[in-house]
RNA sequence: GGCCUUAUCGUCUAGCGGUUAGGACGGCGCCCUCUCACGGCGCAAACUCGGGUUCGAGUCCCGAUAAGGUCACCA
């Protein structure tokens, strides 16, 4: 058979040069010693998901801490599965949590040497090596239908046997040359595949920079390494992408696990050094009663898209996809909250080995903590960020009268207090818990814990006792007074004494006035709320309060 | 089902032959307190089950079980 001539009829490419010519544009990265080069490699669904954060922030860290440099390549092989847009989404996402990449996809200028990054662009590259597979009797045209791949499992299944194109099963493997022109000549539309020489027989043990050292038998299946229309296989592209991009370490979801096998005996065929590896295990949810991996279909709540309208901080997103990839982050975090997230010295080996299970309340947590450092302004522009994006138009409002807002903003996080309050997980939630600071959402639902009578006594005492101008403590006794004049007791050690000896006491007074302002009761300190609602929205939801009764 | 991987409080985990099995989130309780928070203190809460090896096993070995991943012209 005359090889030569079948690879340049099965993958007619122009274009194609000698391989040296590859090896001479793409040489060696010139990089410090123990410096990695790794990579984001996504596909463009226009799903972000928060598994590709997990694995970018792996990637970056390692790679700038090394010395190294991590690039962002397009795996755009799929026509079916790619969506416009889908790349900004994917830039946005890394610039919301402040991931950058060195070189790659949509970075202009010459750092970009190892390009072009969309693997669409690169199918030259491949057809050069696809076509020496060919010539050296490694990769042959295969002909199968859909149908008859199907039938093929169908059958393996039927009679136990592993499923897949493999040995006695590869149908196409042996086609005479005859055959192979005959079926051309027919117009049959075919793929490349893999010759394999692997045996499954044979076992070796692969040192997984995460997992540890992992047994893995040789690949046998003639793996499709280009489709119909030319275009490569993700094992094809990764091969050779990684070699010529020189990546050092791929850190990836663990789903490759079982397709490396397929990896290494395409790295070997090539004749490429192959890259470590360091496969991450995905986080999980729990879905029923059963825990599984994240998934792009069933869980659309856990892309980054749904993260950035909840409002979540993007920081404390980051530093909960730390604690979790490394377990000793979240001490070091503890002993060092104001250092740079850069400094800490993020290990491989320490990423688990199981799959974790997502915990939206420790997330809250490190939310509420991450916000807290904030100052008014900052987080004015937070929310304000936000709300342009996802607020409702009267949230929109609230920021017209900055100087209020900020007011608000410092009560609300206890700027100027001791100690700062934690009130605000999400900008969502936070515009939403402000919402009383405003007549347009202050829509009160009144909820005493007195009777009517008494609770209307109460606050039309305090309404004729109040005074704008009053600072904290004399308004203060005003309550005091009013629950006085009830019977409530002032001294909160004489009714703990004996709680029956009282109708209730300055605490129970202090509730009504609060949820008559405020119509809630949780707030932060009530004399400061007045302050900032002003001497006449105070009396008027006094009053509003009171006729409501 | 085959192959690979994993197995400590509800969750994330520390542990790397001798520990009262530690921390964080969540839960609960107490204190502080005009409310709510914040903060402080405390409580409950775990080594999947069998066998070995060893003076001694959460730690090493072997099984069982369970869970996860994967078996495409998708990545």
């Amino acid at each position: 058979m005359d090889w030569n001539k079948l690879a340049d009829v099965l993958v007619p490419d122009e274009n194609v040069k000698p391989l040296d010519y590859y090896e001479a544009l793409y040489p060696e990265r010139d990089l410090p010693k123990g410096a990695q080069v790794t990579r984001l490699a996504p596909s463009p669904t226009g799903f972000i998901h928060l598994g590709n954060l997990f694995v970018a922030i792996a990637n970056e860290r390692i790679a700038h801490q090394s010395g190294g440099l991590m690039y962002l390549r397009i795996e755009d092989t799929d026509l079916k599965r790619k969506v416009d847009g889908a790349v900004d989404a994917v830039k946005n996402a890394l610039r919301y949590f402040d991931i950058r990449f060195d070189e790659g996809a949509e970075i202009e200028g010459a750092e970009n040497a190892y390009g072009p990054y969309y693997q669409r662009e690169r199918a030259e590259i491949y057809h050069a090596y696809a076509k020496e597979l060919i010539r050296q009797g490694l990769a042959y045209p295969c002909f199968c239908t859909e149908d008859e791949l199907s039938a093929l499992r169908e059958k393996q299944t039927a009679e136990k046997k592993i499923t897949g194109y493999y040995g006695e099963y590869a149908a196409c493997r042996n086609l005479s040359e005859e055959e192979i022109y005959a079926n051309l000549a027919a117009g049959k539309p075919y793929v490349i595949r893999l010759r394999s020489q692997g045996n499954t027989e044979n076992k070796l043990t692969f040192r997984d920079e995460i997992k540890g050292d992992i047994t893995v038998t040789e690949n046998d299946q003639d793996v499709v390494i280009l489709k119909s229309d030319g275009i490569p296989t993700y094992h094809f592209a990764h091969a050779i992408d990684d070699h010529f991009m020189r990546t050092t370490l791929v850190i990836r979801g663990e789903e490759w696990l079982a397709s490396l096998p397929i990896h290494i005996e395409l790295f070997n065929v090539l004749g490429f050094r192959r890259p470590k590896y360091g496969h991450n295990c995905s986080l999980q949810k729990i879905d029923g009663d059963t825990r599984r991996k994240l998934s792009k279909r069933k869980d659309p709540e856990l892309s980054l898209e749904f993260y950035r309208q909840e409002g979540y901080y993007s920081r404390a997103v980051k530093v909960y996809m730390l604690t979790l990839l490394n377990s000793n982050f979240e001490e070091w975090y503890m002993k060092n909250p104001e250092t740079p997230l850069e400094e800490f010295k993020f290990s491989i080996g320490k990423m688990g080995k199981s799959g974790a299970l997502f915990d939206l309340n420790k997330l809250s947590d490190i939310s509420k903590n991450e916000l807290a450092k904030l100052s008014a302004e900052e987080m004015y522009d937070f929310l304000f960020d936000w709300a342009e994006e996802f607020g409702t138009d009267v949230q929109k409002g609230y920021f017209a009268d900055k100087e209020y807002l900020l007011k608000i903003l410092n009560l609300c996080m206890g700027i100027g207090g001791k100690k700062r309050r934690k009130d605000f997980t999400t900008a969502k939630q936070a515009v939403e818990s402000i919402g009383y600071f405003f007549d347009e959402t202050f829509a009160p639902e009144y909820a005493y814990r007195f009777d009517d009578a008494t609770v209307k006594t109460i606050l039309s005492g305090f309404k004729v006792a109040y005074d704008y101008a009053d600072d904290c403590s004399a308004w203060f006794d005003k309550v005091k007074a009013t629950a006085a004049a009830n019977g409530f007791a002032t001294d909160m050690k004489a009714y703990k004494a004996d709680p029956t000896a009282f109708p209730g006491n300055v605490s129970d007074v202090a509730e009504m006035l609060r949820v008559a302002t405020t119509g809630l009761t949780n707030t932060p300190d009530l004399w400061t709320i007045m302050q900032i609602l002003g001497k006449e929205r105070t009396l008027a939801r006094l009053e509003k309060a009171i006729s409501a009764l």
